[in-house]
DNA sequence: AACTGGCACTCGTACACCCCGAGTGCCAAG
DNA sequence: CTTGGCACTCGGGGTGTACGAGTGCCAGTT
């Protein structure tokens, strides 16, 4: 029922609402998308589109906009991907290198997703997979308050404050010497089952320091993997300042609501993922659209990706969406 | 020039502006705060305090509302701290409680003060102060990519990816064991310049993996306090919705300038600190009010506050304030 | 000297009204 | 199937008016 010139029409809508945010009659359609008919024929063709539904009038007398079916087709079969310009790459690399740590590499990618679509970013912190404990040390920072400290074989160091009780240095070293024998290379969960007898090996003195010291390594093990959502680029909201309650206010509601985005970003398969409007599980996501993507390698993965009106331009988008979240690979798998 | 009433007419008119976000006139002043006298009188005084530049009419025949002037008058002479209640304060026991780490605890506190206020909250991490060097450790990740570790008497860890080269494992223990030798209990700053000549100390076959562990340890040194900020509650704007351009927009995009933020904080001295409008140094800021606190201890400190419009309920907004900033402190120096 | 009631005056807001133009649907002709 | 013509619809913008809240001033009272 669609044959190509409904599609262009369809097309050349998407892309005019994009740019003036203005519902689109069939006069201005013929002057600016050189389609070579009359209004009339296109007028007909807006018909047969509305009437599937791909397009609506805000009311008569009117021009159309897109549906969220519309929006739909358009990313499905008519969008071209719009590759990046020399220039743009260059923001991205420069911008990343540098980065120190994962909390370097994450806080500068976010901002710079932000920046390059003029969107708000969201990225989750990479969540770690078929790691093994590398380390265990334990610091004696004042008197009887002390550090463990956990590196696994990512480089992520998660860290526990204790109370190191009456245990002398020595007695300190021991300990944690037999937990690096003990559980060096192995899994989260192997070195967790473990431990259960680990305190029965040690001779009296130590069992003290030593129950308290494995406990904190319990919890260091089960909390290995906290996941943080980052939230950059907020201010580009304020360009919507007049859709504010329809969209904005629930976004910015969203946005204060670490499951929900993490939940979003989780569903982001390596390939990009759009989701428009009503297509989002969350209700107040209704008026937004998401553009997501996986990032990282099999060991240390994660979503990212941004968020803005349905009426954005998608192609751009999913083209920044998935150069950054290739070069975040690399950067993370290169170390 | 001002008499005590027209002082009570002052606190009038900010508590009642504040309440219900329209101008104030003088009947609707004896009304509601039973002030004994008639609404002319109340117009006499009125005219003086305009006259002083302690209110402003938006346009002939409105009622007044405050000027900043009016507010810092308010702030410093006429209110009333309002103690939490039993309520409030629970919910900031039980808040806080169960952080485990600085991480854990910068974002729950910011999160909470946002939700308390109402308002947009901001954070900076506590940088540390008269801190030493307790351990240094190295750990080998992956072939040649290893992970440098350094922990501060205030348990602060930093870490720093590192190509350990072709160093046998034994050369990294002792390049190690040496590090710690010579630099434990040392300030960043001994630290740093005693690693001047670490290298020439160490064996010829050491020398490559200990210079370019040196130059990791020194860039550690240097990145020991990273300055960020945290900000939450941005979703409480959308209260202000009317007054978008005015206020909201400058402020969201203030809010993703850390250095600003970062500046805004450093200003809080231990008591709360109150900057109402134009007083703040930046424009985007001049129709907003910042109230801030310093927290922490001597070793480790920075600053927390809320930011919101100039009419806002101080005297709760103050209280508030200060009792996380408390809060937190306590929760930091007992570690 | 300070307070009060009265009164004329000022504006901003809300509402009704109207006109214009963009855009549509439909129809008959090509 | 396409096209030009035409009547119709409806939102936006501009104007005019009534209303009400609030003011400033002044003369009278305490």
């Amino acid at each position: 029922m669609l044959d190509d010139r409904k599609l262009a029409v369809l097309r050349a809508i998407v892309t005019d609402y994009v740019r003036s945010r203005e519902p689109v009659g069939s006069r201005a359609l013929v002057e600016r998308y050189n389609l070579d008919v009359s209004p009339a024929t296109v007028r007909n063709d807006m018909a047969v589109l509305e009437e599937e539904g791909y397009i609506a009038q805000p009311h008569t007398s009117a021009g159309r906009i897109p549906t969220d079916k519309g929006y739909r087709l358009f990313v499905d079969r008519l969008a071209t991907v719009k590759p990046l310009s020399r220039a743009e790459k260059g923001a991205i690399t420069t911008f990343l290198t540098g980065a120190v740590d994962i909390d370097d590499i994450v806080s500068r990618t976010v901002k710079l997703l932000a920046q390059v679509t003029s969107q708000v970013a969201i990225m989750a912190y990479p969540v770690m997979g078929g790691t093994v404990v590398r380390r265990i040390d334990i610091v004696r920072l004042h008197d009887a308050r002390g550090l463990l400290i956990l590196v696994n074989s990512l480089g992520k160091v998660t860290q526990r404050a204790v109370d190191l009780g009456a245990a002398t240095d020595e007695t300190l070293f021991i300990v944690r010497d037999r937990l690096n024998e003990t559980l060096s290379g192995l899994t989260p969960q192997q070195a967790a089952s473990t431990l259960g007898d680990f305190a029965a090996g040690l001779t009296p003195e130590m069992r003290g320091a030593g129950t308290s010291l494995v406990a904190s390594v319990l919890d260091a093990l089960a909390t290995e993997n906290p996941t943080r959502v980052v939230v950059a680029g907020v201010n580009n909201l304020a360009q919507f300042t007049n859709e504010f309650d329809t969209t904005i206010r629930p976004v910015l509601d969203t946005l204060e609501e670490q499951v929900v985005l993490l939940r979003l970003l989780g569903e982001a398969s390596q390939e990009v993922m759009v989701r428009i409007g009503q297509e989002n599980a969350h209700v107040n996501l209704s008026t937004a659209s998401v553009v997501a993507s996986a990032y990282g390698s099999e060991d240390a993965w994660a979503g990212l990706g941004v968020v803005g009106p349905t009426r954005m331009d998608y192609p751009s988008t999913m083209a920044s969406v998935r150069a950054v979240a290739r070069y975040v690979s690399r950067l993370l798998t290169e170390g």
